[in-house]
DNA sequence: TAGTGGTCTAGACCACAGC
DNA sequence: CTGTGGTCTAGACCACTAT
């Protein structure tokens, strides 16, 4: 039932009850809530007081709705843990690069599909690319899969005069990737940079993702330099931020 | 005006529709959109559904809603940049810690609040800690403020032998921050690891970062080790994903 | 005071899932 | 077929902002 004298709006009041029985384990992971007529009866409200209510778990990412079916309290996703090791030269030199890398380690199906095209660099991947521009750039446009899932998008840029007559321009880079590719047409991988932040996905992430609800996403900017400095390639990366957990470890100095 | 023969619902017509004028700057960052009663009438639909629809680019970040003011195309915001820099002894030799090494370098006047509590650890935190679940633990609860703007939630634990009779217990732990009394007391910083994830803030967090609408959080998890490898403090923080980016650098292996 | 967004009602019909 | 969530209407009243 709902206090309607203490100031809080009604679908707040159920919203939170809800969100405490649910933390409490009245409603177990993967159990179904009472229907939304089931909850009008019990709190006293309308069917659209309901809904508003529901639709805050749902943007709070606590349950899913699906149609036709009932309410569902949300499981915890499998976390896939990324860490630095996944771009070592060592992983590279075992398999096809870090996606592969964090199958192998983690067990699962992975499948990939790769678009390939020429584009003029746009401002920003001119500036961290370090070339005019407008400036041919090979794109590596990627959907990654675990068990037919799809669980991370990258489009990676690099400059043409880079990957001309390599593996590079070709959807398999073959043994170790790109980035070994890169290597054996002596550009010598130096360093990397990533930037790392959060935000909500576009309606077409979203669709790609199959994100319900209000799962935001992780995105990881990363940038290879050769060991002289020279910029090689700026990879952006978007993934389910309930499906991932980036780690980054060095030595204090 | 909408498509009724379409499919698509009406809500999403208009959100893709108020979407698009905002990108292509039809209204500009800033800008004042039409009000609920005037998109009633020019989609010709009723308020609830134009609500709907307002909601879902409230849940994307693209708009806020301001009570008796009318709804407004988010500006973006200025973004903090972090890197592992900020964790570098000489800077903690420069002033105060991690977060003043930031407002140094980024001019924006600086301010915290800080709690500080002895608790026993959770298994979370001990495990982090190579601990025993129920051991105690120095809990310093921080809220940090950039020009008055809450901008960072802390929540640091370290095992109470470590910081006993030391600044640590203090709300003020004097120039270098914790760190550096660590280092006075015998146990020297010798690497770092950080976790990365992103998720919706909770009721409360949202509350304490003034988080409009559908803004994520990104949280970091950092472990810091004593060079020897013993873990010498968890800490727990939450940023606002539309304020932050953070970066990592490291030489390829 | 007028205009804005915030909340809420009591219905209606549709589309999907499962028996 | 029944029950579920998804969409939508045409209002109503409240609380806040600005003039």
């Amino acid at each position: 039932m709902v206090d309607r004298t203490s100031g809080v709006p009604a679908f707040r009041q159920v919203a939170a009850d809800l969100r405490e029985k649910i933390s409490a384990g009245h409603y177990p992971a993967g159990e179904r809530l009472p229907s939304e007529r089931e909850l009008v009866e019990s709190y006293g409200v309308s069917r659209p007081t309901i809904r508003e209510a529901v639709n805050v778990l749902r943007t709070e990412g606590i349950v899913t709705a699906e149609h036709g079916r009932g309410i569902f309290v949300r499981p915890p996703s499998a976390i896939h843990r990324l860490s630095r090791s996944r771009l070592s030269r060592e992983a590279r030199g075992r398999n096809q690069g870090a996606f592969l890398a964090d199958a192998a380690a983690r067990g699962f199906a992975p499948s990939s599909s790769v678009k390939i095209r020429f584009e003029e660099a746009d401002q920003r991947v001119a500036d961290y690319l370090r070339i005019d521009p407008g400036a041919e750039v090979t794109v590596r446009d990627r959907v990654m899969r675990a068990n037919g899932l799809v669980v991370q998008l990258a489009v990676s840029q690099l400059p043409r005069a880079f990957t001309r007559d390599t593996a590079i321009e070709q959807v398999d880079t073959g043994p170790g990737g790109a980035y070994a590719r890169l290597e054996d047409a002596g550009h010598p991988i130096g360093s990397f940079v990533e930037h790392v932040g959060a935000r909500m996905p576009t309606p077409d992430e979203a669709t790609a993702l199959q994100l319900t609800g209000g799962t935001p996403v992780v995105t990881i900017t990363r940038v290879a330099y050769q060991d002289d400095g020279t910029p090689l390639e700026v990879n952006d990366m978007v993934l389910p931020a309930d499906r991932y957990e980036v780690s980054y470890e060095w030595a204090a100095d």
